[in-house]
DNA sequence: ATCCTCCCCTAC
DNA sequence: TAAGGTAGGGGAGGAT
């Protein structure tokens, strides 16, 4: 801990109104208690064994046998796909225990409840609003008599802590309020509204539209940056000379950039869809809420002052005719698509995504490569070209702006802007960034102007800044900004297009609707966090040596409730990092990590108003720890495999993955974080719905597997502690690896459902039991956040 | 000097 | 009501 002071919140770039109301809630630091799982898992085993009696006992002759108690009543339920029960079974229960039965899923409005084992990708985006639940839901409330809380029973998304809670809360008499049977419409989702609430993550970064910008930046980034580099390949080959690139091979060329970007992105996409709005001020956000922020605004609402990232309140005010209209993050991602996949063939050496919108091209070879033509004349036929061909396409219009470097071109689209393009010369863009106010360079916002002005209150205009000098710049802002300063204000910018390096970190982060009541809901929250953490890091391919945790602080005069509804208001941010070892990582590890970080800051819980963790020191995932060998039966899945390319490096517990990573567990602490339940389903051993496959293992290995893994669980079965948690860990990297690799999800859940009959068959003692257990919650944890990718698969591999 | 931790700032 | 994320550059000041 170095210099370990918090932020005064003096500095804060937050501005809000004051007013001191003190609360509550001192903190009441306990051991963090998840309570008894013993207990957790002993109901699970009654559940199951109850579960086996109904599918026994549910032939057509108990029908009369004793009275039903109407626990579906006024639920509407539709049965989708393959499900065990059949769907004809179900039906005949629903309806016998009060529910109605759906046949078709037309009116989401009339239907409560959707049956399903799995879903498609597609379908479970349809579906991502409505309450879907496993085939168990029904099978177990009927086995209990009462209407047993749906999300225990969730399928599709990967639950998180709420599943928890609410699984020990129904232990004993909990039954289902009368607004669960409401219809789909007002699904838990709505409800789930601040951090506290179970389901809230995944809620609010759906809605998020920073969310997804950030989203789509890390995907473009990722995409193009191997593009780039094959490009450069192809490029220097046919050079048959150097790994010199063209911008840089005659002596001082000087380059050509173009910077493409569409006009008043959102806007324009929201214009597109509704053209009988042209002509009027529109703007894109939460509409009808008066400090929801502006994420685009047209040109005509910018003639009245209304800037991107204002609030509605104050854009009504300069602007009472405004039109706000909703956000339609797929379209933008499909504008998006056009756009790159124009600048793919626009003739580049390089292409650097800035953004879902914005990119940066070299177009130095392009434009002088048949010296002829005059420079400016080529930049602007081409990129006339690019627009004319993006606008095709995608129906919105993007501007170019043309420089020598990244600053000019930037300054150029700003003179190119709404639908234009600007070749912008060296002494032109030295005019024009001399007159503009410091804060308007990119790279320097208002707080760098301001640092200057509360020095030297005189200095507004690049050109007066310029007059400073290099000393003085980098005394008021650093060395490095200083000396950025100077340079821009000179025109110039040495930063090369598509020279973005290797990602250096990933972090989860919300600092809206957080609040929280007691430091067991931080905690919970925290396991949230870490989940998606983990889920991205896992998805990179990547693991990492330190972990940060941020919380952001109510400011000691800011008021309880900020005036956005929910927000954060000014704040205060904490930080605190600890390193994590080992090669591996997994969601334990880093609860683990982070619980004592918390446990070091010094906070009122209920002014915690954000939360965040961030991973550094990346590194792949990697076999630098050797396994210790053990006695028992070890689980060779991956020498199994009929795969040959892969079967030489994927053996046991080297494994290396096919994109760079490989996966290597720790030994892990079966205590009270690793242990979530999930809502397992309690179905189907036979094969699943065949919709789920996208591709199938040709030499199917199946039956194989199974035996193996039964032979594994024989073995390991006669072990006090049974399976060795590092097979277990090999059994989830074989099902990512199904998942990601082969993309067949139907194989996982076939093996994975193997796996539990095998289970339930072989128990004897309550450890055992336990142990049990623990592996089946901890591959359906895995499942579940393995089988999250699966839209994004589908995207990248374009199935349909 | 250089590294590390805990920030702040900027962009979309 | 409202969905204020996230990666990277960088600075201050202490530890090495
Ligand atoms: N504060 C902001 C700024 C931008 N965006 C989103 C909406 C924008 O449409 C998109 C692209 O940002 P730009 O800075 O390119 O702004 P626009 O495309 O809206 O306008 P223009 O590029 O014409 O200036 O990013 C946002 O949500 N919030
Ligand atoms: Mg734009």
């Amino acid at each position: 801990m170095a210099s370990g002071g918090e932020s005064t919140g003096a500095k804060s770039r937050k501005y809000f109104d004051d007013r001191q109301v003190s609360e509550e809630q001192g903190k009441e630091y306990g051991p963090s208690e998840f309570g008894n799982f013993q207990q957790y898992y002993r109901n699970k085993k009654i559940k199951l064994q109850n579960h086996d009696e109904i599918l026994k006992n549910s032939g057509p002759s108990d029908e009369s046998q004793k009275d039903h108690p109407q626990i579906f009543k006024g639920c509407c339920i539709y049965v989708n796909g393959y499900t065990n029960p059949s769907i004809t079974e179900l039906h005949r229960i629903i309806v016998l225990h009060g529910g109605k039965f759906s046949q078709y899923l037309d009116s989401k409005t009339e239907v409560t409840h959707i049956i399903a084992s799995s879903l498609t990708p597609k379908k479970l985006v349809e579906l991502r609003t409505s309450r879907v639940v496993s085939p168990a839901w029904i099978v177990d409330s009927v086995n209990q008599g009462r209407l047993l809380p749906w999300h225990d029973f969730r399928i599709g998304i990967p639950r998180t802590s709420q599943k928890f809670l609410e699984t020990r809360k129904c232990d004993s008499a909990t039954t289902v309020p009368p607004s669960e049977r409401a219809p789909l419409v007002t699904d838990s989702r709505q409800s789930a509204k601040t951090a506290a609430d179970p389901g809230f993550l995944e809620n609010y970064y759906s809605r998020s539209r920073l969310h997804h910008l950030s989203s789509w930046k890390a995907e473009l980034r990722s995409k193009y940056q191997t593009l780039i580099l094959n490009h450069e390949q192809q490029e220097s080959r046919t050079d048959s000379k150097s790994s010199i690139s063209p911008s840089e091979r005659d002596e001082p060329t000087q380059r050509v950039i173009f910077h493409v970007d569409f006009d008043c992105f959102f806007a324009s996409v929201a214009l597109r869809s509704n053209p009988e709005l042209q002509g009027m001020p529109v703007c894109v956000g939460n509409g009808g809420s008066q400090n929801a922020e502006i994420a685009s605004c047209n040109y005509i609402a910018r003639k009245q002052g209304v800037k991107n990232g204002m609030w509605m309140q104050q854009a009504k005010r300069l602007c009472p005719d405004i039109v706000c209209m909703p956000y339609q993050f797929e379209e933008y991602e499909v504008a998006s698509n056009h756009l790159y996949s124009v600048l793919l063939e626009s003739g580049a050496d390089k292409i650097e995504a800035v953004s879902i919108d914005e990119a940066l091209l070299d177009m130095t070879t392009a434009c002088t490569s048949e010296g002829a033509t005059d420079i400016a004349d080529r930049a602007l036929l081409l990129s006339q070209g690019i627009r004319n061909r993006v606008y095709e396409l995608s129906k919105c219009t993007v501007s170019i702006g043309v420089g020598t470097n990244i600053l000019q071109a930037k300054i150029a689209t700003k003179l190119a802007k709404p639908n234009g393009q600007y070749f912008i010369n060296e002494t032109e863009a030295l005019e024009v960034i001399s007159k503009l106010r410091i804060s308007e360079l990119p790279g320097l916002g208002p707080s760098m102007e301001s640092a200057i002005q509360r020095k030297s209150p005189s200095i507004r205009t690049v050109s007066d800044a310029r007059s400073l000098g290099k000393a003085r710049l980098q005394q008021l802002l650093g060395e490095k900004n200083g000396e950025k300063l100077l340079n821009y204000s000179r025109g110039i910018d040495d930063r090369v297009v598509g020279s973005i390096s290797e990602r250096k970190s990933v972090s989860v982060e919300v600092n809206w609707g957080v609040r929280f009541s007691s430091i067991k809901q931080v905690e919970e929250f925290i396991k949230s966090l870490s989940q998606e953490l983990y889920r991205r890091l896992v998805k990179l391919g990547s693991r990492g040596e330190a972990l940060t945790l941020k919380i952001q602080v109510r400011a000691p005069n800011a008021p309880v409730d900020p005036p956005k509804f929910l927000g954060c208001g000014e704040c205060i941010s904490i930080s605190r990092s600890t390193s994590l070892s080992g090669a591996s990582i997994d969601i334990d590890k880093i609860v683990h990590a982070a619980l004592p970080l918390l446990r070091k800051m010094t906070m009122v819980v209920s002014d915690i108003r954000g939360m965040g963790l961030q991973i550094t020191k990346l590194a792949p995932f990697n076999d630098d720890r050797k396994s210790t060998p053990k006695e028992q039966m070890s689980l060779d899945i991956f020498a199994g495999q009929e795969d040959s390319s892969k079967r030489n490096s994927l053996v046991s517990r080297d494994m290396k993955f096919e994109n760079g990573f490989d996966l290597e567990y720790e030994d892990i602490d079966n205590d009270e974080l690793l242990s979530r339940p999930d809502a397992a389903n309690e179905s189907d051993t036979d094969a699943p719905d065949p919709d789920i496959v996208v591709a199938t293992d040709s030499n199917d290995d199946t039956v194989y597997l199974k035996m193996l893994l039964e032979a594994w669980l024989n073995d390991t079965a006669g072990y006090q502690y049974g399976p060795h948690d590092d097979d277990v860990k090999v059994f989830q990297d074989y099902l990512s690896y199904l998942v990601l690799q082969k993309k067949n999800v139907c194989k996982a859940h076939d093996l994975i459902d193997w796996l539990r009959f095998c289970l339930g068959s072989r128990m004897q003692n309550d450890e055992m039991m336990d142990k049990a257990y623990y592996v089946e919650e901890s591959l359906y944890r895995w499942l579940d956040v393995v089988c999250s990718y699966e839209k994004d698969i589908f995207a990248m591999t374009g199935f349909r």
